[in-house]
DNA sequence: TTGTACGCGTTATCAA
DNA sequence: TTGATAACGCGTACAA
């Protein structure tokens, strides 16, 4: 007695619907690709058959065959903060409308779960990798750029490797900034930044620096804040000192909330006891009040170029030598740097 | 001539490294797949070829064999917004920890899209689905329920077909605030919510009536308002009125920012002009003055618990009928509501 | 217009 | 301990 080969169970295939239909895998193919070298007649009743049977094309097996997966890795550090949300949600919706997927990946800002990340995402085979290196040595990435996996940073650039890369002006950004609290008449401004191996933030510690050494201030800041917390930590301890700094530059948006935090703790108003600035803009900046005085990024723009740039990789030539795309960021001023209500 | 077959230029077989160390495929795959019914020496020799030609596994080809993909599929509705990305980070840490990939998918709430990406998913043959399911009627989703796709609603009950579900205590939780507010002396309190095609919105609101009710308070709600700027009309509306009420209560977190936005620019006092409270914690909440009274929910525990219960029927039996998880919401007291700062 | 045979990269079977 | 060979589900080349 013959034995069907093992079927699985619930996936239908083009085998299923050519034996029900009675005709040859082929004929199907054709009819599910939308060749049109086939009989109208045989067309519609194998498309019917195929609705019935609720077929559905695998990709997988598509994917292997020819040499695309229409799927493209994204690796952020924290898809919770709200600063790589959009970043996701910028790239989902380019991905989308050119009918790509995307897988997510967090790294933690950990160079080694992002090197156990590439490998996956090699292994499934993404046609691209958009990623916001992971700080340290990027050279992991350097043997699936030989493999020709096109590949875009975002935000930073990649250490160690030639890529790629969408950024935006963080050092004129704090620079504006900081020049505007001194407009104020701020001589004592302190800066708050985050883990000093991040591009962004030496970038952003570089324009404060500019500021108050061309107007011969102090120099006052604190880095390794990438928690709130450890935020609110440093300028509870700034906020300690008898002279503390009579103005704050939070370095983005974590650290604006752990410096409002702990101002409000100490009982402090702004903008008349501190004044305030950030890196960052959100929604309930403008809810606040005082309105807080922020420098906003075009996420929005950073995710949708890097994707676009990635994409034209992707279709187009991947030949020409790796552009290095800066946008622009604006200082928003609202009134917690000193300025009156509008 | 004997021609080569075209071989895909970067990307490494076993062939080729079955080739180059001059054994059979069949020795190759056991060496990477550490079956070790293989000579030490072969084992060594394989490894290093292997390592030296970079071979990273076709996952596509393995899966194509074997019959799963290791990845899963989640679709929010907007990953911008902060409850749905919490929700995403837990999922991803217990699918990274599972060794799963995970396809993150953007439905806008939009019912045509969450069909189409449906779709994709199971073109990809995901292994499960975690879903937020758009609001309306969700019977496409029937047919690879019945092909064998395991999923899992989250945050709401799909419409049209059972499956598993974890969602929050959205009625109790809003009770009870507005309850709080009902202690504070109010006799005038609205609610002002999403999209009323949403699960979350009607309980929220049945919440706010029985509070409502059973204090025989007058009712005064307004709905559909889906984004910051709808609630920030619906509230500033609200406060033109002479008699307009003297507590709110926010759906959600967008539509706290919203009404928040809408008090300060009418010049109204929080709490003392108006009492407010709203559904969703947010890090910020407690770093305002005054901090903001809102019902918690434990949204990490439902993107695990959601994701947990997935692979457990992904890995073990599916046969068990549908569960429905309800996690506990909590009120978190703090001053918007009208309570003395501790 | 339709069908057959082969290959994509892997794992599984079975024989050597 | 190893190696041919057949699947997996699909597209492509070539015949019929």
């Amino acid at each position: 007695m013959e034995r069907e080969p093992f079927r699985n169970p619930g996936r239908v295939t083009l085998r299923d619907v050519a034996q029900e239909a009675g005709v040859s895998i082929k004929t199907v193919s054709r009819v599910i690709n939308g060749e049109r070298e086939v009989n109208p007649e045989t067309a519609a009743r194998v498309s019917e058959v195929a609705a019935k049977l609720g077929y559905r094309p695998n990709e997988l097996a598509r994917s292997l065959k020819g040499r695309r997966t229409r799927t493209i890795g994204l690796m952020i550090a924290d898809i919770s903060n709200p600063f790589y949300a959009a970043l996701a949600r910028a790239v989902e919706e380019v991905a989308r409308s050119r009918g790509y997927t995307m897988i997510l990946c967090a790294s933690s800002e950990d160079p080694e779960i992002e090197r156990e990340y590439v490998e996956v995402l090699s292994g499934r085979r993404v046609d691209g990798l958009l990623f916001v290196p992971a700080p340290g040595d990027g050279s992991h990435l350097r043997r699936e750029q030989e493999a020709g996996l096109p590949m875009v940073a975002i935000d930073r650039p990649a250490e160690g490797i030639r890529t790629d890369t969408v950024m935006v002006q963080n050092a004129a950004g704090t620079r504006k900034a900081v020049e505007h609290l001194i407009s104020h008449g701020h001589r004592h401004i302190a800066f708050i930044g985050d883990d000093k191996r991040l591009h962004t933030t030496r970038k952003r510690l570089q324009g404060y620096l500019e500021a108050t050494r061309a107007t011969g201030l102090r120099e006052c800041f604190r880095l390794g804040c990438s928690t709130t917390s450890a935020a609110e930590e440093a300028m509870l301890e700034l906020l300690e000192a008898p002279d503390h700094p009579t103005a704050i530059f939070a370095g983005n948006n974590l650290i604006s909330t752990g410096v409002l935090e702990a101002i409000a703790r100490a009982g402090l108003r702004i903008p008349y006891d501190i004044a305030f600035a950030g890196f960052d803009d959100f929604p309930l900046a403008s809810a606040l009040r005082p309105r807080l005085t922020l420098v906003r990024q075009p996420v929005d723009e950073l995710g949708r170029k890097a994707a676009e740039l990635l994409f034209d990789r992707l279709e187009g030539e991947k030949s020409s030598s790796p552009s290095r795309i800066i946008l622009p960021t604006r200082l928003i001023v609202r009134e917690s740097c000193g300025c009156a209500p509008s």
